[in-house]
Parts: structure tokens; sequence; C-alpha cells
DNA sequence: TCTGGGGTCCTAGGACCC
DNA sequence: TCTGGGGTCCTAGGACCC
């Protein structure tokens, strides 16, 4: 049988081109992008990362280094980073029969048919159109399975000989040549090894990929799991993770956020639970699921000295599965008064939901609890549909539940928020 | 002062059943 | 005093990913 090679295509610091993308500015100078809250460093631009900017840093601790090398630093704008996304999606569903969008910035590509040269020049044509159609850079790993792929397209971004032309092709790599090349890869660099497998791999004398790939079966799952056993058979060339061409249902669905500042009473708590549930829900209608399991949980600031910490989680059974904002958001409400203890400057709350079904096969609850009545479950779910057709149209949060609020006076921090330039003329224009 | 958010899978152990 | 064994389901915790 002959396998299908594998492409790994990765934008290059996604955030960072995104933002240059409409800001020219940005080229050429060291950028980094924070996550929600400005609070740490989650995309850097090849400048940034130059200066020693640790990825997921902490904003105060880099602070000075950010100053003393002008360092442009933007809050994160996901919503223009998602609608980016989709456009390289979509360039590259063009080139390949089989295509799973791995992440916001990644996608493993299926490309049967070709010969190893001819995948060098289908990857050139792929970063040329990608390039071309939504300026956003690209660089490809080439591979007979997934984590190989991965490991190439670590080759084409480190290794300097290929960098500039950010494409790093294996799939005719003799056994010598892999071998070698994979004796060069630590082991922590490998695709589903973190930190603690790697420091558990090298005290027992593993590291390097090649080591790894070596490994003994049993062992490596005794100590891996199957999961780890997998990944060898892929450093071997046996593909052992499937293309997940359509993304399931998700089983679980949280929506949760830190505040911009402290909150403490129960109201503002409460608006802000409000809030995520409304978002939460909002996620489970676009998958056509209803939850039959709500948790609620809070917290105080795990990093704040001196102050007393509280931390508290509940979960309720749903008596029966829906999406239905309102109703979400009064079992909330509860679970909420069921853990706030006054006293405490809490700094999140999320929301969670489990036990999620398709909403066409939900089963009624015949005693006229919750929603009640097949007429009236009807009638909400058009209410939420309209809702929903709204926010998308006029932008989120058009239309909202009265107990979330209006202020979000506890809202995020994002000081150096970009406009949303592909999905909002307003802010297009405004500039 | 300031430390993100959202997922998946696997395993062990307890509860419960026959 | 000795005190089965196997199956299923659920949950908590750990590890990983971006």
């Amino acid at each position: 049988m002959i396998q299908t090679p594998v492409a790994l295509v990765d934008c290059n610091n996604f955030y960072v081109s995104c933002e240059r993308l409409f800001n020219p500015a940005l080229h050429n100078r060291p950028v980094v992008v924070l996550s929600n809250n400005d609070g740490c460093v989650i995309a850097r631009s090849n400048e940034a990362k130059e200066l020693g900017i640790k990825m997921g840093a902490p904003v105060f601790e880099v602070r000075d280094l950010l100053k003393k090398n002008q360092v442009e630093v933007w809050s994160s704008n996901y919503t223009l980073y998602a609608s980016l996304s989709q456009r390289v999606m979509t360039t590259l569903e063009m080139f390949a029969p089989e295509v799973e969008v791995y992440s916001i910035d990644e996608a493993f590509l299926w490309l049967p048919g070709f010969s190893p040269a001819e995948l060098d020049a289908q990857a050139v044509r792929i970063r040329q159109k990608v390039g071309q159609w939504t300026g956003i850079p690209v660089s490809i790993g080439l591979a007979p399975t997934k984590t190989l792929a991965k490991l190439a397209n670590r080759q084409s971004k480190k290794n300097p000989l290929y960098k500039e032309k950010g494409i790093f092709n294996i799939t005719g790599y003799s056994r010598a040549q892999l071998d070698e090349l994979l004796a060069s890869v630590r082991v922590e660099d490998i695709w589903g090894i973190g930190a603690r497998r790697a420091a558990f791999l090298q005290q027992h004398g593993i590291d390097t990929a090649y080591d790894l790939k070596e490994a003994p079966d049993r062992w490596v799952q005794k100590h891996l799991t199957v999961m780890g056993l997998r990944t060898v058979y892929e450093l071997r060339g046996i593909p052992s993770f499937p293309a997940e061409l359509a993304a399931p249902p998700k089983k679980t669905i949280v929506t949760s956020r830190g505040f911009g500042r402290d909150i403490e009473s129960f109201e503002e708590l409460s608006e802000a639970v409000a809030t995520y549930v409304s978002r939460l829900a909002e996620k489970l209608r676009a998958q056509h699921s209803v939850a039959s399991v709500l948790e609620v949980f809070i917290h105080t600031s795990h990093f704040a000295k001196g102050r007393e910490r509280y931390a508290n989680a509940v979960t309720m059974r749903l008596p029966q599965p829906t999406a239905y904002t309102p109703e979400l958001v009064a079992h909330a409400r509860r679970g909420l008064e069921a853990i706030y203890r006054p006293g405490f400057k809490y700094q999140k709350a999320g929301v969670m939901v489990m036990g999620l079904v398709p909403e066409t096969g939900r089963q009624l609850n015949l005693f006229g609890e919750g929603e009640g009545d097949p007429a009236t479950l009807e009638r909400n779910r058009k209410l939420m549909a309209a809702v929903d057709g709204l926010n998308r149209q006029m932008g989120r949060g058009t239309v909202r539940i009265a107990t979330a609020g209006t202020t979000e006076a506890w809202g995020m921090r994002r000081g150096k928020l970009s406009p949303r330039y592909t999905t909002r003329w307003d802010e297009l224009l405004a500039i």
C-alpha cells in the first residue's frame, strides 16, 4: 500500500502576521501580541524572539525588555485572527482533497499521488497562493505521518538552510537520513511529548527523537500510555493518528475569563457569569447541541500574596437538556449563590457544560419542569435563533439578556487593540 | 499593580452489580 | 482466621495540544 504524504501547513507567528497585514509599519520590527487582559505574551515576531522574549512570559516581567527595545505591543484581537484563519483554510482546501484544520493557524493536508519532488513543487505553489490571497506567510513540513510532518515543519523554521524557503520535505528520505534527522531533534520537541514526559524520558536516557523511536513498545506503552506508543509508531513512519476531516461536536464547552479588575459583589459576579453563560449558550447552539450538566466556578487570584484565597465550583444536572439562554442563566445564578462567599476579591469566573447531546435527539421532560412542553420549546428555539442571527449580523452582544448587564465594568483590559479590519466596516474606515 | 483560554484523551480507583 | 472475580459506569486527576 502506498502511503499518502502529509503536509503540515503552519502560519508563521500567526497573530503577529495578522497585525502586520493591516499595519505595515510593524514589518521588520519586534512585535508581540498579548493574551486576554494583556497578561502574557502569546505571539512574537522573529525579531521579538531574538530579543529573548519567551512564549507565555508575563508582561510585567518583560516590561523593561519591551520598552528598551521599542517592541510593538498589541492586545489580542481574536475576531480578526479567526476571520483571517478562515481565509487561509479556504485557500488550503483548493490544494488537497483532505484537509484537517488542526488549530487556528495550522492544517494537515493529505496529498495523494505526488512523488517527493512533485511535493516540493506543490508546497511552493501552496505557499505562494496563500501569500498572494491572504498575505499570511506559512511554513510547510512534508512527511509520511502527522508526527513527522510536525517535526519537518519545525525544521523548516529552525534550520537556517530552509528558513527562507519555508519548506522541509522528508518524504524521500532514506532510513539513514531519517535516523540522522531524528537524532538531532530533542525529545521535548516532539509533538505529544510535553515537559513532564520529556524530563521522565531524559532520566531514562532517552534524549532524542531517535532514542524514542528505538524504545521498546511495551516500555513506552507502560509509561506514556497508548497515545505515547502511537507517537513512537509515527516516528517510525507508520501513520497512527488518523485524519480528522470533520470536527466532531465538542463534548464540553467552557467560557471563562479573568476580570479586568477584582470583583467583590455578588451582583457584579452574577453579571459576569450571565455574560459568560450567554456566550457559552451561543456556542452550544452553533453546534446544535443541548447540555445536560452545567458547572459554575469562581476563584480569587492564584498569585496575589498575603490575601486569603478562595476557589469553588458547583456542578448541576439540569432538569432537562437545554441550550436556552434564560434557563441556563437562571441555573447558573443559583449555582453561584451556592458558592459565593462575601469578602473575597474574585479574579476569575467561568461556566462549563457537559453531557452534550444533539438538539434533535433530546429526551423531553414530561413533567413540566424547565422549558416544558413542545410548543414552548419550539418558541424558545426560534427566539434564540433570532437572537443569534441579530448578534451575528450586528456584532456580538447587540441583543443580550438583562441580567448580563450593559456596562461590563469588570471586562477585559485590552489596552492596545487593533480594529477588526475584516469584519467591521466602521472600524476599517476609521483608520 | 500586572501571570490567557479552550479543548482532548487516558488511567486509576471507587461504586455498584451479578 | 481464611473472605471471589469480573464487568460497567463514573469521576478525578494528570498530561498534552494550540
